[in-house]
DNA sequence: GCCGCGCGGGG
DNA sequence: GTGTACGCGCGGC
């Protein structure tokens, strides 16, 4: 038969060591397409006859082969062996490596199979298809035949779970028992949902298990599934003696590193840790990120009290439990994780699995191993551990601080990737005999002596970015936003280059490479400023690879054509693409780098949005009254209105400071959790504290909850907190003035220049009035104190 | 200012 | 599984 499918998962059998390539086909069928004979290999450097005959003798030996690979500046021979076992490989490689240097020895089986196939997303596949009962899948084939075909992108089924489970555990236990497991499959336009529940966990374990296997998902999903549901469900099973085996080849799953879940023939995605990286909220509770994407948050159930909830309104927990994987598969979709995670897959040529549960290095992996082979260059190992020194980073450029107007934001296009590019850095090209020279001192091969081959795969992707994002602006609709993620995601491919680069963990790396990019980059945004200055320009700020001009335009219209007009002449003069980004009106900072609020007015399809940079409101131990009075002050600052935002502030801190009693207690609740108390070897934090006064209280606590409190008296050390029990009234004192000054510093540090005017607490605590700051700004900007008031504001 | 620790989500 | 967590804020020094 004859198959083309998208690959989703790669994996190995054990027993005969048999790759699986796990997918979808363009007709929506699941399969399993089976690969034998695939070998193992290692490289050595150079080994001493006595290893080549030791390793010939050696029960797992298959086969050698001489090859002649590029490594660390020259050409060597090198032998590589083939061996049954890929488990074996580590043990070859900790034995050999002290004697000769050891080469792609590191490269997960089903890495390496992908590498040298030289697979992509899709493949076309002809083969036998075989019965096999222990897989899951529509189809399973032996491989006979398997080539690149054009991208598709099957519909997918995608499994959210979600279990109830008692927090009260009986002695021995890890985790309470579960009371149900609820889920909701989407696969196309088809929604299933229910809900697993049996008075016997036993018999619900199994009903769960088999449940899986028969709808069969590609992906299963969860609200923080990795750290709670996966572990309980595995836990739970082994307590009862119920095989986990919810993997397309019955097998388990299995944790890697504390983190991700491994499960062959699916991929599990926690909905979670997407949230935290796409959207990065304020909270990250289901709840809250549900309210904020989709206007619908959970149901009403006391979770702390669940085993009562469990007995008094059954149904009502299991609707609840049914909410929640709605909610998840919901946010998972409105975020767009799978579409993300496919066209990383696409442009790193990985399967999706090791996209959504895998480190960035992988894809720099992917992409160079591949190219590094063909060209007979060695791959090293990965470095371990060794403490690098830290690469000095970008250029930022101080800023005085005003309220700006029209200001206009050019930015280097891939700044990082296109200094590589342009100065052919590379730890092919590092070289003593080098004519490019660094500001560093690193000295880099031309381009006409030897191309980099980081360089020359950069060239590469800028290319096709350039090609796909072209293709973008034909297109619409969905096409279009297809276009845009592709582009999007080849743009994250090309900052990982750099990053693999400057991080002290991948094979590559190398601090002279880092240092060297940076260096170079710095060199450029100095030089380009420079450039703006000398034609008169006010450079208010810049960092990295931006620069921030105050344009002097009496209208938006007016600096956008300036902005246009400057990209376009500058990108010439410095032989790199300098876009024009957007204009901001107003822009406020208080003068501290990498700090700033503005209101965009440019490009159309942002205007009005409001950027606050490094102003982040969201601290662990923040209290609501604190991120609302921030809030309010920027909104007031970037409508212009300062004196608004200084009374703003000074009445705020000073109703506070009298304990004003229109202000509701929970504004000034703190919340953390707390893990069990033998893992603390402090005994003085305040939310440890609260949890031992909870239980004498005769409240529930368990390991793992989050308790609230309010501060009393900060003047004790450590500082005195009462617990804050939702519901309940609270008969503490807070301490006002505690409250009072963070709120003032939360303030102050926007309106640090501003700040003698609402000193309301601390006014002999050596603050600086607003004359002296105008003046030290001044000096640091080397001008005159001429600096009126009026300039700033 | 650096370093190391703890948190966040979930019941 | 031929592996080795993410990013941020805080407190201690």
């Amino acid at each position: 038969m004859q198959l083309r499918m998208r690959i989703l998962v790669a994996s190995y059998r054990r027993e005969d060591v048999t790759i699986e390539l796990y997918g979808r086909t363009d007709d929506g069928m699941s399969v399993t397409a089976l690969y034998y004979g695939f070998k193992p290999y290692f490289d050595l450097v150079e080994p001493e006859d006595s290893i080549v005959e030791e390793m010939k003798n050696d029960p797992e030996y298959f086969r050698m082969e001489e090859k002649t690979l590029w490594y660390m500046g020259r050409n060597r021979r090198v032998v590589r062996f083939f061996i049954n076992s890929p488990w074996k490989v580590p043990e070859y490689r900790e034995r050999y490596k002290k004697f000769c240097p050891v080469l792609a020895a590191d490269i997960p089986f089903h890495h390496r199979f992908i590498y040298d196939m030289d697979l992509g997303s899709c493949v076309y596949i002809e083969g036998e298809e075989e019965r096999d009962p222990r897989y899951s899948t529509d189809l399973v084939l032996r491989i006979s035949k398997i080539e690149n075909t054009d991208e598709f992108n099957p519909k997918l089924k995608v499994l959210s779970i979600d279990i109830e489970n008692a927090i009260q555990k009986e002695k021995n236990d890890e985790w309470g028992r579960i009371f149900t497991v609820g889920y909701t499959l989407k696969f196309g336009d088809k929604i299933e949902q229910g809900a697993i529940t049996d008075d016997d966990e036993k018999r619900l374990l199994e009903e769960f298990v088999k449940k899986v296997r028969e709808l069969d998902p590609d992906v299963i999903i969860g609200y923080n599934i990795d750290g709670y549901d996966m572990p309980v469900l595995q836990s739970r099973m082994k307590k009862l003696g119920v095989r986990f085996s919810i993997g397309r080849d019955g097998g388990v799953p299995s944790r890697v590193q504390g983190r991700f879940w491994r499960l062959h023939g699916r991929v599990i995605s926690d909905v979670w840790w997407s949230v935290k990286k796409i959207m990065h909220p304020k909270s990250e509770t289901l709840n809250y990120v549900a309210k904020e994407l989709l206007g619908e948050g959970k149901d009403n159930i006391n979770r702390l009290k669940i085993e009562e909830e469990w007995s008094n309104r059954r149904d009502d927990v299991i609707r609840y439990c049914i909410k929640d994987t709605y909610l998840t598969v919901e946010v998972f979709e409105r975020l767009r994780v799978l579409d993300r995670n496919m066209f990383m897959s696409t442009v790193t040529r990985l399967p999706l699995d090791d996209v959504t549960n895998g480190g960035t290095s992988n894809y720099v992996d992917s992409i160079l191993i591949r190219r590094a082979d063909r060209l007979n260059i060695g791959v090293p190992l990965t470095a371990n551990e060794e403490k690098e020194e830290k690469i000095p980073g970008g250029y930022v450029h101080t800023i005085v601080p005003g309220l700006y107007s029209n200001v206009v934001v050019l930015d280097f296009k891939s700044m990082y990737p296109s200094m590589i590019m342009k100065y052919n850095i590379c730890f092919t090209t590092l070289s003593p005999e080098g004519t490019i020279v660094a500001p560093s001192g690193a000295r880099f091969l031309d381009k006409s002596v030897r191309e980099g081959l980081i360089p020359s795969i950069l060239r590469d992707l800028m290319e096709k970015r350039d090609a796909v994002k072209r293709l973008m602006k034909s297109s619409t609709g969905e096409e279009r936003e297809y276009w845009d993620g592709i582009q999007n995601a080849i743009k994250v491919l090309m900052n990982t280059f750099y990053g693999v680069m400057a991080s002290p963990f991948y094979r590559f790396t190398n601090v002279d490479l880092g240092s060297a990019v940076t260096s170079f980059a710095r060199d450029t945004i100095t030089r380009l400023i420079d450039r703006l200055e000398k034609r008169g320009f006010r450079v208010i700020y810049g960092d990295t690879d931006s620069v921030f001009i105050e344009s002097g335009a009496k209208s938006v219209k007016e600096a956008v054509e300036l902005g246009s007009r400057l990209s376009a002449e500058l990108s010439r003069e410095e032989g790199v693409t300098i876009e024009f980004e957007k204009v901001m009106d107003p822009l406020f900072s208080h003068g501290a780098k990498k700090r700033y609020a503005g209101k965009i007015v440019y490009p159309e399809d942002a205007k009005g949005t409001i950027l606050v940079r490094g102003y982040e409101t969201r601290r662990t131990d923040s209290f609501d009254l604190q991120s609302e009075a921030l809030a309010r002050v920027f909104d007031l600052i970037l409508q212009r209105d300062i004196e608004g935002a200084i009374n703003y502030s000074k009445d705020i801190v000073r109703r506070v400071l009298r304990g004003d009693p229109s202000i509701p207690l929970e504004k000034l609740v703190i919340s953390r959790s707390v893990k069990s108390f033998d893992s603390y070897e402090q005994e003085s934090l305040a939310n440890v504290r609260v949890a031992k006064k909870l239980i004498e209280m005769g409240e529930t606590f368990v390991p793992g909850m989050k308790v609230s409190w309010i501060v009393t008296n900060s003047r004790k050390s450590p500082q005195e907190v009462e617990p804050y029990i939702d519901g309940t009234e609270f008969r503490g004192t807070p301490d006002w003035e505690y409250y009072a000054r963070r709120i003032e510093e939360t303030l102050n540090r926007v309106l640090e220049s501003l700040q003698s005017e609402i000193s309301v607490i601390s006014k002999s605590s050596g603050q600086r009035s607003l004359d002296t700051f105008v003046e030290q700004r001044a000096e640091e900007k080397g001008q005159k104190k001429n600096v009126t008031l009026d300039s700033f504001f």
